[in-house]
DNA sequence: GATATTTAAGTGTATATGCTCTTATCATGA
DNA sequence: TCATGATAAGAGCATATACACTTAAATATC
């Protein structure tokens, strides 16, 4: 790249305020951190943070349907389609037509029930280990943080 | 699910409890509406947000290895390697043989740099209404956070 | 009651992510 | 110089993510 193109825009220092700044930056890098702190915890259970919050997540909406699940985790619905999809392939999930025949409901299976309540004090386990590397009140500070952010971009 | 099992380990309510409390749940959430808000905000440019994360990253890093920049974005290397590809294909980014033959160095294509140009009016523009949707402080706050947290979890 | 509209979910496609294993190259020491 | 170990990156595999489009079922409208 050529030197006169290097200054078109922005300086070298612009770009590294962009960077430094980026909500979505530090957002994706520090979920990518602490995702692979809470998988390697729960590898013993065979469950990754995802799967795990999914289970506890349908466990708690027990037998709600795919469309609000989405709704309530605030993911895309084909993504959690395709996520309990492979929960229900390895026999943790049950998906069933409702009573609307369009609608699947979600619930936990035993084996389900089983491999949550497994992975269960490994995540209590590597939640404490952060709660307490970050500090109690900056924990809570930026909990009500990340939710405020969530209700900033609801619509 | 029987009634006998839903009280093994934990109730609805220590179940609630702990989709509130989870680091991990609480900021892949945040991300994903953070990722989605300024991917929306950035479609006329033809980037996504992680592409402009990239491309910004290797202008700032130019020529660096892909192992480096790998490390610097917090990312797995095979990850990165394999992103980057995908701007090569595109022409944003040129990838050659290191002094090192082992090595891959990145640099930003003139292609790449108009891209990053005319989406870094787009990202601004998404940046300020997040922040300023969050406030100012909050919002600091948060960066702060979020930071340390990396820290925190570096090992 | 037949048709149009709305709604719930799935499919196709593409990117993002990271683990494990492999390959190519470099550095080191006998 | 050759064997050995270290290091940089890629390949294979699997999951996570979401957009655009499609399909099937329920609801509304005439």
């Amino acid at each position: 790249m050529s030197d006169e193109n290097k200054c078109c825009l922005f300086s070298p220092e612009d770009c590294a305020r962009i960077s430094r700044a980026c909500v979505a930056f530090q957002l994706r890098r520090a979920a990518r951190k602490v995702t692979k702190a809470f998988d390697e915890a729960l590898r013993p259970s065979g469950l990754k943070i995802t799967q795990f919050s999914l289970l506890t997540a349908s466990f708690l909406q027990e037998n709600q349907n795919v469309g609000r699940l989405a709704e309530l985790l605030g993911m895309d619905r084909t993504t959690l389609s395709r996520n309990l999809k492979l929960l229900e392939n390895r026999g943790l999930v049950k998906l069933e037509e409702g009573e609307d025949r369009r609608e699947v409901r979600v619930s936990l299976t035993e084996e389900g029930l089983e491999a949550m309540e497994k992975a269960a004090p490994l995540w209590h386990q590597m939640q404490k280990q952060i709660v307490s590397g970050l500090g109690e009140f900056r924990w809570e500070a930026m909990m009500s943080e990340l939710r405020l952010l969530g209700k900033a971009l609801k619509k």
